[in-house]
DNA sequence: AGCACGCCGACT
DNA sequence: GTCGGCGTGCTC
């Protein structure tokens, strides 16, 4: 053993240590997988660099075996690693657990040997123990192998079966025995999260998972497979969608300015970031195309990323058809570990430049030489992740582009506030992109005053006629309401009391096709119908609108043999399903598509000329600072989506509050003014961005009884702590979820000029915790929502 | 994450 | 009296 190198574990401890490096291993760089012993296992970790000396106090081990022959991650990545690290005050090792691709992570792996049989003495796999076991004259002649590439790494057959895809095959309601508990907790799980893979299902569910999985396989319910099979192909390869696209059609005027300006910022050497303003149609993704071509031929990467995985399959078709013969990747969080772990390596090892297309997540493949990044809709809040690592993607892009002088370029037709500021204040170049392309023309937005109407009618007189005339035209029409299920509230004749969730205390909602209420803060559901469980009666109202019931009532209104299709995430569940309903609308089987505000994206429906926005004040309420903002770009999203064919389109939005200022700006589709009337308003209530706002989000079991005066003790030394370091801090107080699965939630809001203040901050209430075992703390910097 | 050590309930 | 539950602690 002649060197040493620190390696960073990618599973708890997550620390660097320190292992002996055998003088037969080949030259590793930094950045490479090993399997490093330890305890009395294995693990991955991440060789960070060379040690002088063993620490004292310790045994060293040696480094068990490579895991590759070159580094999957670059000095560039690290750093990424190491700043985030940073930020969130987590080990590098847990970062990079979360970034790498389950499949990269796992020491339990088989190595798969090429050999002759007849004269190799060893077997054709061999195991890390069966390695570690091993006498070094033997591991020096492995090693020659795994030189010539004769050693390959495989997953365990036993991790990879768990890798397969447990998804719906059938709707709700299914046929299964009401006490047949375990199966129907898999379903509906499926049913509220999406195809799982057997692994997810045990770990979220419990060992039992796989068997009950299999059982339900043989009564044709789910299907288990691998995720390239036809059943998810939507999900791992792009499908066929609109728009198509080629390079071959000529520039607009305003195309050719934005084009000029961002192809000068690409060659210009340094990093930079641009936005471009463009309403909807007015060609974007075209420009996108161009840029990335010229990209392409001086030799860096791309990255394309869209807010979500339907809008970024769009893209990624775009980009096939307009680079054949290029390999353009496709990468999202929903994908197959298998497709991410190859499309991971690929990135890592291309020798041209890579062109991936994918949302947020796609931000961290470890592609090399990266001169541009494109977020389209760079508004849409799901660019920002919230769960177990939080970041915003615009400042992963920004960091990555600073590491390469690349060029960053944000766009939307309704910029987010914050990046227009920058845009406004000369910090970021804009480009404006203000005319339709074609003949098509943005539509007319008309307000439809609902405040005297009748709680149960969904549409005023006004709209109904609209909604008539239009199909009696032949054409279509798309209501919006961003509430699913049959109705929000179940109200017992009987007792007055609402039906609640006993873990959120939240109202839960009726969901008449599946037969069930579910809460949709936390997932849980019970059959329906059910006994009042304050009086036993079984005499419910539903009180409120949701898309299902709202499908039910246009039914109703219409005339008679037209069809409504209803498009949310109850009905869309199975992946089929969706390209199904869309196929059906776009082929004009029926003339009204009601949905949630999936439908506000990206989808393409010549026929479409009227949009009904049932109730427009949904959100516009909510207590968070972007509220109007949110309902701005929704709405002008929604309202671009009437009105794309050779007609020209009509948008109706239902208010009680037709006085509202944000109606004059959102009926023109006035960016200009509202981000005027916005910007003032931050400014004199100190919103960003003339601030910096983090929430420390606290929780409890909520049968703790100390907890509560545990928590308001650790509130007061915070904000005694927050006045010395000159931030302004409000709470606790109960969040507006106040219990959500079981545990008592409250929030602290912190207001200050720096992030830095807001870190340590945080990092003083952490070494507070009265108890860390049953107070959980989480900072979220700059939340979008305050809930 | 694994895996051992260690302290309390229901069994041959 | 043991077998075994999972709380706590450690791993170069």
């Amino acid at each position: 053993m002649t060197s040493y190198r620190q390696v960073t574990l990618l599973s708890p401890p997550y620390q660097t240590l320190t292992y002996g490096y055998p003088d037969f291993f080949p030259e590793l760089e930094p950045g490479s997988r090993v399997i490093v012993p330890l305890g009395r296992g294995n693990r991955v970790g991440i060789i960070v660099g060379e040690a002088e000396h063993a620490p004292k106090g310790v045994t060293v081990k040696p480094v068990l075996w490579p895991m590759e022959r070159s580094p999957v991650l670059d000095d560039f990545y690290m750093h990424m690693v190491r700043n985030l690290a940073a930020r969130q005050m987590e080990p590098e090792g847990r970062i990079l657990e979360i970034l790498l691709p389950r499949g990269l992570r796992t020491a339990s792996v088989t190595f798969a040997l090429e050999r002759d049989p007849k004269t190799s003495p060893f077997p054709a796999s061999i195991k890390p123990a069966a390695l570690a076991a091993m006498p070094e004259a033997d591991k020096r002649r492995l090693m020659d192998a795994w030189n010539q590439g004769k050693m390959r790494v495989r997953l365990n057959p036993r991790k990879e079966a768990e890798e397969r895809y447990v998804s719906l095959a059938a709707d709700p309601p299914w046929p299964v025995r009401p006490n047949a508990k375990r199966q129907l907790r898999i379903l509906d799980y499926l049913l509220d999260n999406g195809p799982q893979s057997l692994f997810s299902l045990k770990s979220v569910l419990g060992e039992w998972a796989s068997e009950t999985a299999q059982r339900l396989e043989g009564g044709g319910l789910v299907a288990i497979g691998d995720l390239s099979a036809d059943m998810l192909r939507q999900v791992d390869e792009p499908v066929a969608c609109e728009p198509t696209a080629s390079l071959d059609f000529e520039l607009t005027e305003e195309q050719q300015e934005a084009f000029g300006a961002l192809e000068t910022a690409l060659r210009g050497g340094k990093p930079s970031t641009h936005l471009v303003h463009g309403v909807t149609g007015s060609g974007k993704t075209y420009l996108y195309l161009n840029l990335i071509a010229k990209c392409l031929e001086v030799g860096r990467s791309v990255l394309l990323l869209a807010p979500e995985v339907a809008l970024a399959c769009q893209l990624a078709k775009a980009a096939a058809e307009a680079f054949p013969g290029r390999n353009v990747k496709f990468y999202h969080g929903y994908q197959s570990p298998k497709k991410r772990e190859s499309t991971f390596l690929e990135a890592a090892s291309d020798l041209e430049p890579s062109l991936v297309v994918g949302t947020r997540s796609a931000l961290f493949l470890p592609v090399k030489n990266l001169g541009l990044v494109i977020l389209d809709e760079e508004h849409d809040e799901s660019y920002k992740q919230e769960d177990r690592l939080a970041y915003q993607a615009k400042e992963v892009a920004w960091f990555r582009v600073q590491q390469t002088d690349g060029l960053l370029v944000l766009g939307s037709a309704t910029p987010d506030v914050k990046t227009f500021h920058a845009a406004r204040t000369g910090v970021v170049p804009v480009s404006t992109l203000s005319r339709r392309v074609g003949t098509s023309v943005l539509p007319d937005v008309e307000l439809v005053d609902i405040s005297e109407l009748d709680r149960e009618q969904p549409f005023a007189p006004r709209s109904v006629e609209q909604m008539q005339d239009t199909i009696g035209r032949g054409e279509q029409v798309i209501v919006m309401l961003n509430r699913r299920g049959y109705a929000p509230l179940m109200y017992c004749v009987d007792c007055g009391t609402v039906v609640r969730c006993p873990e959120c205390e939240v109202g839960m909602t009726f969901h008449k096709g599946r037969e069930r209420v579910v809460c949709h803060y936390c997932g849980l559901t019970y059959p329906y119908p059910l006994l009042c469980s304050k009086c036993g009666g079984g005499n419910f109202i539903p009180m409120g609108e949701g898309t299902e019931r709202l499908e039910e009532k246009i039914q109703g209104i219409l005339p008679e043999g037209s069809k409504v299709l209803r498009m949310d995430r109850d009905s869309t569940r199975r992946q089929e399903r969706m390209e199904e309903i869309l196929e059906a609308f776009r082929k004009r089987e029926a003339q009204v598509l009601v949905g949630t505000q999936m439908l506000s994206k990206g989808h393409h429906f010549p026929d479409v000329t009227l949009v009904v926005v049932a109730d427009g004040d949904l959100g516009l309420n909510l207590p968070d600072y972007r509220a109007s903002e949110r309902t701005f770009q929704l709405l002008v999203q929604v309202a671009g989506r009437a009105g794309r064919g050779e007609r020209k389109g009509k948008v109706i939005i239902q208010t009680r509050n037709p006085k509202h200022d944000i109606w004059n700006e959102i009926l023109s589709s006035d960016y200009f003014g509202f981000f005027d009337r916005e910007i003032e308003r931050r400014r004199k209530f100190g919103y960003p961005p003339f601030s910096k706002l983090g929430l420390i989000r606290i929780s409890f079991p909520a049968d703790w009884e100390g907890g509560q005066a545990a928590m308001m003790e650790l509130g007061r030394l915070v904000r005694q702590q927050a006045k010395q370091l000159g931030v302004m801090a409000l709470g606790p107080a109960p969040a507006p979820l106040a219990m959500l699965r079981g545990r008592r939630r409250f929030s602290c809001l912190l207001k200050a000029g720096q992030w830095q203040g807001i870190r340590s901050l945080f990092a003083f209430a952490l070494a507070q915790n009265p108890s860390p075992r049953k107070v959980r703390m989480g900072l979220d910097l700059d939340p979008l929502s305050m809930l």
